[in-house]
DNA sequence: ACCTGAACACCGTTCAAGT
DNA sequence: ACCTGAACACCGTTCAAGT
């Protein structure tokens, strides 16, 4: 709370005044986050081009709002929801609602909602999960599990304005970190992890987009394929 | 930590006899929970039934270890790794090496080792966050974040023993919760939210593990279909 | 080798008081 | 209506001392 009240030029006990507790003021940051979907016009447009269409789109707002804010996308996936079907990274009624009254009115009946709703937000939560956490490593100077971003010393890169454009998010992918400044293969015992070793290379240079992009069409495709 | 030592009849700073810092703690409890892999008999057996043979049941042990935990699989999914690469559930270099080597054993390339290592990955990171989270609701009673588990006052169900049989941590799915004892359709505003409405009672009764058995054989079929 | 008690800096939060 | 300063209970951690 001091931390916050200090970004804000303001005492932490400020904060009590619109906040009352610190679980709040997390909440309210999960809500900020996810309400970028709202003012996002890539996604809001109608869904006129068919559901596959309205689902790639909502899929890759969710994206951008999640590579906006690496270091936000856990609280986004882990805070404890109002009921366990309110899935993340999906997490309000009002963008569930949405989803599920679009492909309603593409004609998916009640059992193909549901696997649509529940495949689509499990794959989006995986997969952004593991695209953001690529992007939080632990920090190899100081030993504790403190966040750290790759190439700069902003504790909190992006921070909390949505102010990554599409292609500054996309440049995570091509642009050259640190990491791979080194050579990946020298930082694995050859004798102990001989796959891994030989591997080495190709796991540490990745293409995120490109398999988001795949796996989101493959996932589409068995949506549809379960609309007969 | 005081809480820690205070489960375990200790004080707080004995445990710093073990452990050098909170965060190293949670560590281990990270390595704790995915180590139980290690243990398990269904995974260990061999690979003789082929590779589908293998990651179902690798993927099933993963399963049985964060139902086990429901309230450390967060920390699992979210702390941050060593590397871009070691993706959470399988976060250990081992299971990785042992991962991939399976493959390799049986035929796959290195871009089909890749492509199987991360949809993989995110696959059960996604599916198991989201099963894992529907158990560990925000309390209704006390508003702010703390986790509760459905039915029972004890704050860590199943604690970090992996006493849980695969029976009693199947029985979730089909055991009555106390949610399910009130109707969920009266819980959602009709006028603002009518599909939701609509689907209540299909959004509440959900079997997660047909649902995961599912879902694990089309990821296995999107595997296969890579191999050409 | 493992545990303890007192102590330190820090955190979330309350409250009475300021503008 | 919003902010502040001092204060409280609590937390992670250090250290010197105990067995």
């Amino acid at each position: 709370m001091r931390a916050v009240g200090n970004r804000l030029g303001v005492e932490a006990m400020s904060l009590y005044k619109h906040f009352s507790t610190r679980d709040e003021l997390l909440d309210a940051v999960v809500e900020l986050v996810v309400t970028e979907l709202d003012n996002d016009r890539l996604v809001r447009s109608g869904a006129d081009d068919g559901w596959r269409d309205y689902l790639s789109r909502l899929a890759h707002g969710v994206r951008r709002y999640a590579l906006a804010h690496p270091h936000a996308f856990p609280l986004v996936a882990t805070r404890p929801a109002e009921a366990p079907w309110v899935n993340p990274p999906l997490r309000s009624l009002s963008w569930i609602e949405n989803m599920l009254r679009t492909l309603a009115d593409e004609g998916f009946d009640p059992d193909q909602l549901l696997f649509a709703y529940r495949s689509f937000n499990s794959f989006l939560l995986g997969y952004l999960l593991m695209e953001t956490g690529a992007l939080t490593l632990r920090d190899p100077q100081s030993g504790d599990g403190s966040f750290s971003a790759q190439g700069t010393s902003d504790p909190v890169p992006g921070g909390l304005d949505p102010g990554r454009t599409d292609a500054e998010a996309e440049s995570t992918d091509a642009a050259a970190t640190p990491a791979e400044l080194l050579d990946p293969q020298d930082d694995i015992d050859e004798n102990r992890y001989p796959v891994i070793h030989s591997l080495a290379r190709e796991l540490a240079e990745d293409h995120y987009g490109d398999e988001f992009d795949s796996a989101l069409i493959d996932l589409l495709d068995r949506v549809a394929a379960q609309l007969d």
